[in-house]
RNA sequence: GGAGAGUUGGCCGAGCGGCUGAAGGCGCUCCCCUGCUAAGGGAGUAUGGGUGUUAAAAGCUCAUCGAGGGUUCAAAUCCCUCACUCUCCGCCA
């Protein structure tokens, strides 16, 4: 959510600065708004005081034994008004409440104007993609040996877009995600959280799930909805909450699986394990004040890279244009990692940071050393990896002539000491 | 799933229709006194919104006693719905 103080007085520089993310706000109507708004709240108030100040004295003359009957007549009059009046209070407010809510985040200074992912910028590359001196399978192929990764049995159990995993390639997933959570607590300090997979329309709303992007999110029969990522639980945390200065900041990760409806991708990546609408990730989440966020940005989006570079994958850092930004973002850096069977990058990563945008959704604040008014928190998350899409890539990147797979090394202690997997059994 | 009890400020806890944004205590902040491992006295101490302002502040004002609705001139206090917590029973990894 936009600060709406920021809309009062410098709506102009707002609405522009929308534009250059595809956003359209439309200044006339939210003028219009803003103009009855203040109006109607101000008459409102004004009759709330008017009659509150006759109630009391009502009841004062009453103590005294006076006649009240003038008085009861007066305040009845402006009891209908004042109900009118607030009606009409609620309905512009709902009104402004519904623009603001579907209005994302302004983009950063810093980050380069464009439509869509063609004009992301790429920032580093990191490692060198590997020359193969034989044909090179995907990762579909390489997982139907063994039917490690058998998507038929698991279009049989659920549908499209869901993967099975059986023996030494479940085991792999399992493993970097482990491998992935212990670098984060171990190595960035990260505390590692467990959280509930099913939240309510309050927490959806909170990270800016909701409620433009229903349609995006799993619903249960009850109203709660499967987390799309461990960012919904894990910022929700200091929702209605006032921190401590000293609490700052806070550094949360946690392991979960992740549901997503993908409409509207259909036809996308509808090969191999890419896009799916169940996948695991390990999320990373900090709370921090609002003057380190963008210092904290380029910290966490190095936590995902640590993750890249002990697997020895080769990679990208793209920054992500005005265009192609997530909603709540205010910048966006993705991490993508090298496919040898695609010959291109793919995402592995987003790390963002929304500024006080879901702070102010959240009422996620906190009380400055100097105690005087709290403030908004800066909320930032990340992806420290997707587990699935890390696990194409190391089968991908760490294929031999034969179809088998080195295992990296970071990973052979997860993985029972082993140092080659899927050879024929 | 059934039965019952509860939800008040940072915490504990009173209030059960008007003078209560809310007694009292604890905690915290500041000041004074005393001086030694402690104590005493005084003052202050919720959050959010609006208005105001060059910007801010003061001031004025509205809302909030789990959430939403209702009754009433007036609700923390009465009524209804929901959520959550606790206890007992049932079921269960």
């Amino acid at each position: 959510m936009l600060d709406p103080q920021l809309l009062r007085n410098d709506l102009e520089q707002v609405a522009k600065s929308l534009a250059v993310r595809g956003y359209q706000l439309n200044v006339d109507e939210w003028k219009q708004l803003e103009r009855r708004r203040k109006s109607v709240q101000i008459e409102t108030e004004e009759l709330q005081n008017k009659r509150t100040t006759i109630s009391k004295s009502i009841g004062r003359a009453k103590s005294e034994g006076e006649n009240v009957q003038p008085l009861l007549d007066e305040v009845s009059a402006i009891g209908l008004q004042l109900d009118e009046s607030k009606e009409l209070l609620k309905k512009i407010q709902a009104e402004m409440e519904s623009v603001i809510l579907y209005t994302p985040n302004l983009a950063h200074e810093s980050v380069p104007v464009g439509k869509d992912e063609g004009d992301n910028i790429e920032v580093r590359r990191w490692g060198q993609p590997k020359q193969f001196d034989f044909e090179i399978k995907d990762h579909v192929t390489l997982g139907e040996r063994n039917r490690g990764l058998d998507a038929e049995s698991a279009a049989n159990l659920s549908g499209s877009r869901f993967t099975l995993l059986t023996g030494e390639m479940a085991q792999l997933h399992r493993a970097l995600a482990q491998f992935m959570l212990n670098q984060h607590i171990q190595n960035h300090g990260y505390k590692e959280y467990y959280v509930p997979y099913l939240v309510n329309v309050e927490t959806m709303r909170g990270s800016g799930q909701l409620p433009k992007f229903v349609d995006d999110a799993f619903i249960t029969e009850d109203e709660r909805y499967l987390i799309p990522t461990a960012e919904v639980p894990l910022t929700n945390l200091v929702a209605d909450t006032i921190l401590d200065e000293s609490e700052l900041p806070i550094k949360m990760t946690a392991h979960t699986p992740c549901f997503r409806r993908e409409a509207g991708s259909y036809g996308k990546d509808t090969r191999g394990m890419i896009r799916q609408h169940q996948f695991e990730k390990v999320e990373m989440v900090q709370i921090v004040h609002p003057k380190h966020s963008f210092q904290a940005l380029d910290e966490m989006t190095g936590h995902a890279e640590a993750i890249l570079q002990a697997l020895e994958l080769p990679y990208r850092v793209i920054v992500l244009c005005t265009g192609d930004m997530g909603f709540s973002a205010t910048k966006t850096y993705d991490l993508e990692v090298w496919l040898p069977a695609q010959n291109t990058y793919r995402e592995i990563s987003s790390c963002s940071n929304c500024t006080d945008f879901q702070a102010r959704r959240m009422k996620a604040r906190f009380r400055p050393f100097d105690n005087q008014k709290t403030q908004l928190v800066h909320t930032l998350n990340g992806s420290g990896l997707a587990v699935g899409r890390t696990l194409i890539a190391v089968l991908e990147n760490y294929q031999q002539k034969d179809g088998s797979v080195l295992v990296p090394q970071v990973l052979q202690p997860y993985m029972a000491g082993k140092t080659v997997m899927n050879q024929l059994s």
